[in-house]
DNA sequence: ACTAAACCTTACCATTATGGCAAGGTCAAA
DNA sequence: TTTGACCTTGCCATAATGGTAAGGTTTAGT
């Protein structure tokens, strides 16, 4: 007997916002979900673990672009590991990009602001460096 | 004798676009250059110098809010260095927060990946975790 | 049975920083 | 004078999320 949740309860189940579940079909990562006549969308457990299944992919920050292929893989029993994988791994280049990307400002806003009494003295060696041409 | 930049010259010597040269005066960042009678907008070497501070800044990962205070407090000679240094330790706090999260996903994705053979079977234990409740 | 609280619905607006396109005006060189 | 390279404004789009408002529904308490 499968029980249907509401959408608040299938928010609070799967850790999603309503808000954001109503955009997921809306944009089309989600299909349509059934409703009550009074139109309230009805949601069952498999529908809930796929929920999941997307806040946890966020959680690991995949768009929802890539949620979409996963979400396919995922319901494709077919689906070659490989796919999956190569996937997984240019998210991992695209993070090691942010992370080198963040590294490199925090190199350089460190050296500021260690050259940065931080005093009451208007002098201030990080200004001076945003002004300098290049 | 004052050298005056239309905003393309603007643009190639700041290194911003003219788009968002546009857009800093709309939102209030940069005050309303002075125009030609045909209305093009016309730049002096103070305002290119504040262009590339502003370039500076947004690669240093500054918003344009913090770069509106970075300005004025170019701008203030009586500023106190103590406040600059205060915005760059909070952006500092920022970019190593957000460095945090991305190692984190760094560090859950490698391990799904390494446990996800990537040949051309369909068993993947990247999409296992994903749809697992928690 | 009635009412109030707690839901649900849609639709619109805002965020952040940036890009694109289109329709039209201007300027300089050939 | 024509043409190409500029410039102008205005509108739309992105990504993911939140907010609010106006209105319908359901449920629990009186």
């Amino acid at each position: 007997m499968a029980t249907l949740l509401t959408i608040g309860d299938a928010a609070k189940e799967s850790g999603l916002s309503a808000k954001m579940i109503r955009h997921y079909e809306q944009s089309g990562l989600l299909r349509k979900s059934p409703r009550t006549d009074a139109g309230y969308r009805l949601y069952n457990s498999e529908q809930i673990n796929q929920l999941r299944f997307i806040r946890q992919a966020r959680n690991l920050g995949f768009s929802l672009h890539d949620i979409q292929s996963l979400l396919a893989l995922w319901q494709d029993p077919q689906r070659e590991s490989r796919v999956v994988k190569q996937l997984a791994q240019q998210h991992l280049d695209e993070i090691a990009g942010k992370i080198a990307e963040l590294q490199h400002m925090q190199q350089v806003m460190t050296e500021l602001a260690d050259s940065c009494r931080g005093d009451g003295s208007p002098h201030c060696h990080i200004l001076q460096q945003l002004a300098k041409p290049g």
